[in-house]
DNA sequence: ACCTGAACACCGTTCAAGT
DNA sequence: ACCTGAACACCGTTCAAGT
């Protein structure tokens, strides 16, 4: 047994040999940052999370960059885990990798700001992303709009999901200040803002999530009617 | 005159009285944001720019955060200088909203990213928020979807912006890296993503530009449909 | 009143040394 | 083969000192 410090530390003891592979360096990372945000995501408080040295990680990460490049991977893959086509469905495919996308990001928000857009296409959601090719298929759509449409579900899931995390780290004394700042404004110029007055009280009862989910119908019910007038013949114009 | 050191650094001076100012420093820091990005936008190098010892700037805002804050009001009260609603024309003020923020945040993207959710309605961009409010109101959307609306409007044009500014900061290199990394999964698992595969050639011509503007013309096409069912007095369902 | 510069507590990363 | 720890070049921020 050794001395324990007055200070009351653990102890810690030399890691074992391959105690540290890149999974747990990544599952360490994602708890760090769900439980402590954004700032505490140091290579200092990773290796005391992991009980070793503030520097062993980099025997399996060339840098810091490339372990934020394996924790977005995990993410989506956690995103896309049992996923499955909904076959003939092709709208419910479609929502159902966005809400995917939209529900992993706002639960580890500071590892999805992080992995932004350090994702398009990588290898954990090609299944996913070729089900939306599919699924716009099924709907009707011809080439070659289909790969624009296919960009704009695959950019709104990813982008708008970031944006949506990006919100939830601020502080929300920050979300609050930033929630009354145009009622300030209103309150000294009123005659200038009169639009947005007239709809405060409906503004505030909007969640960010339902504007997710509403701007994905808007989406979906367009690309449906563009898929009808398709399919009868009709011209765009 | 003093004499010059060996290395023939210039010999800075004590910069006169209130030669910084707030607007000086966002401005400088814009510059720097530009020219050398993202990783560039440190403390050290502002000052340097400025001519000012590195803490000068903390006589003028009280932290970083605070500076970066100036920046993106800086950044929306660029987009949106000169800019005046398009009277009857609602759906022209709604586009022409959505492109300025766009525009901006594309010629901006190291700022943009930093803005990026520190902006909900701040005090520049006020005019152009209200103006949204009117156009949608002019188009016969009623109350209280309007106001869900107005959101979907303002958070598409922030959100998908600073998306698009965050690929942008990416090197060239690792864009490339990524667009071809599902054409090296397909060719070690054809069956899977053989909708994906069918498409690579149309995938290849698409401009994330581009994904923006189609996104936003299907938003507003199923908020003129759904104004079109309100003015008949028809639901919804 | 405003700017300077030494100083502090961090951070990412390297590399020789340990086991 | 993998982990350690001293070391380096940074960074944001504070504060006493200058002018």
């Amino acid at each position: 047994m050794s001395t324990p410090k007055a200070s009351g530390e653990a102890p810690r003891r030399r890691l074992p040999r391959g105690a540290l592979t890149p999974e747990r360096i990544v599952t360490a990372s994602l708890a760090l940052l769900d439980e402590q945000g954004l700032a505490a995501f140091t290579m200092p408080r990773l290796g005391r999370t992991l009980g070793a040295d503030q520097t062993a990680v980099y025997r399996h990460f060339a840098s810091k960059d490339d372990l934020v490049l394996a924790v977005a991977d995990r993410l989506l893959t956690e995103a896309f885990e049992d996923f499955e086509p909904a076959g003939d469905d092709w709208r419910g495919t479609l929502v159902d990798v966005c809400q995917r996308v939209r529900t992993t990001y706002v639960s580890h928000p500071a590892a999805a700001v992080l992995s932004g857009p350090r994702i398009t296409t990588g290898s954990s959601e090609m299944k996913a992303a070729d089900a939306v090719v599919g699924a716009l298929r099924t709907a009707g759509i011809p080439d070659p709009e289909l790969a624009l449409y296919y960009r704009v579900i695959a950019d709104f899931a990813l982008l708008w999901s970031g944006g949506l995390a990006g919100f939830r780290i601020l502080d929300e004394s920050i979300q609050e200040a930033e929630r009354t700042t145009w009622a300030t404004a209103y309150a000294t110029a009123p005659d200038q803002f009169g639009n947005l007055h007239a709809i405060s009280g409906d503004l505030d009862r909007i969640e960010s999530e339902q504007v997710f989910d509403t701007a994905l119908e808007l989406l979906l019910d367009s690309i449906a009617e563009r898929a009808a007038r398709a399919r009868t013949g009709q011209d765009t114009a």
